[in-house]
DNA sequence: GTCAAAGCGGACCTTGGGTCCGGATTCTAC
DNA sequence: GTAGAATCCGGACCCAAGGTCCGCTTTGAC
């Protein structure tokens, strides 16, 4: 037997909560003038239920960034190139970080919530052990490229969420020019074949 | 006139809670449990005075964050090579971020404790907007490289106190071979006349 | 020595994450 | 349909920690 189905209410209350939460954290300003009894009350539901349903902040923020990030995890497991398993390295690399950079600058408050509650850091979230690993992976079939751990926790840095929401909120640079301005950083590092 | 000197008691009590949170954030796991009360008790003092001389916890940290990087500042500024400004560019921005690297990793609780407290993101510290700037400035007399805005960023992100945090505590990377890893990534994005 | 200004410090306030439990709801068994 | 138990609801409540306040003390100028 699978697992005792949980009641209606519940994963009503559950839906409620991710689109409540969705909503405010679009509309705000900063993550962290929205509390746990803001999203409560605008999903119509006590904080009991909202704390028993994620036990805690991060993990309310957890289930909300998992579940708008599944398209791309599919996107890049099972999916055509460039994201897909097919690509050959030297254009599956960029392809998944201008992936992880478009989902951060669409969901930049998200992201930035999920990674200020991280209790303790970043890297300790699962999510971050996926791509980290998966980076990787395909860092080392990239010919002459040595330490693939080291380059593939720098390259996911240059796409963290607070840069992405300085640059693209304080600084005001258009989308598309920080999508080439990574993806010529990353060409750098993979092998510097762009100018010279 | 320069100002109104300040009592003897109070810089007194200035240096007592500097030292007090020195020692108590290098002691600590992790900085966040380490209370304001914590501070004031260690130093022998109350809370009053330690908020009325640093204004709030983004302050206090500020405060010794700064006073443990003058040092690295003023080698930057008017120091020798490779960190002073006689430094050709090529040699001098892996010094820089060395520097900025090795400084972290010998204060690992401290820079952390900055960057999660920094009300709103690390990049709104000013002592950030120098770093950056310089490297900038420096990038800049590279050849052959463009985007010495955004590049400045991305190098500076593969230096953020989580991550070193994270190589150095828990996947127990040692500091020499954090330190050669960071040179070469620099290395190739500086132009790849490494290997190929 | 005197007096005003500057500083001190701990009691107190506020805010927000997290808990608790009496009552309402839903599912299952008959 | 209904009884009963398991589950869930929700808002009153708790607590920790940052930050404020104000009566008392110390300092330093005259």
């Amino acid at each position: 037997m699978p697992e005792r189905k949980s009641r209606k209410d519940a994963v009503r209350n559950r839906e409620a909560v991710l689109a409540a939460a969705d909503t405010l954290f679009a509309r705000s300003e900063s993550p962290d003038d929205i509390t746990m009894a803001d999203i409560a009350g605008a999903a119509g539901v006590g904080k009991g239920t909202l704390f028993r349903a994620f036990g805690d902040r991060a993990g309310l923020l957890r289930a909300l960034y998992e579940a708008r990030l599944e398209p791309i995890r599919e996107a890049v497991e099972t999916g055509p190139p460039p994201l897909g398993p097919a690509t050959p390295p030297q254009q599956r690399v960029p392809a998944l970080l201008d992936a992880v950079l478009c989902f951060k600058l669409d969901n930049r408050r998200l992201a930035l919530a999920l990674e200020e509650s991280a209790s303790g850091s970043p890297y300790q979230a699962e999510h971050y052990e996926r791509w980290h690993g998966l980076l990787q992976a395909v860092l080392e079939q990239v010919p002459g490229l040595t330490d693939s751990d080291f380059t593939a926790h720098a390259l996911l840095a240059a796409t963290r969420a607070d840069l992405v929401e300085h640059l693209a909120g304080q600084e005001r640079v258009p989308r598309e020019e920080m999508r080439a301005q990574l993806a010529s950083f990353i060409t750098r590092v993979l092998g510097g074949s762009g100018r010279l």
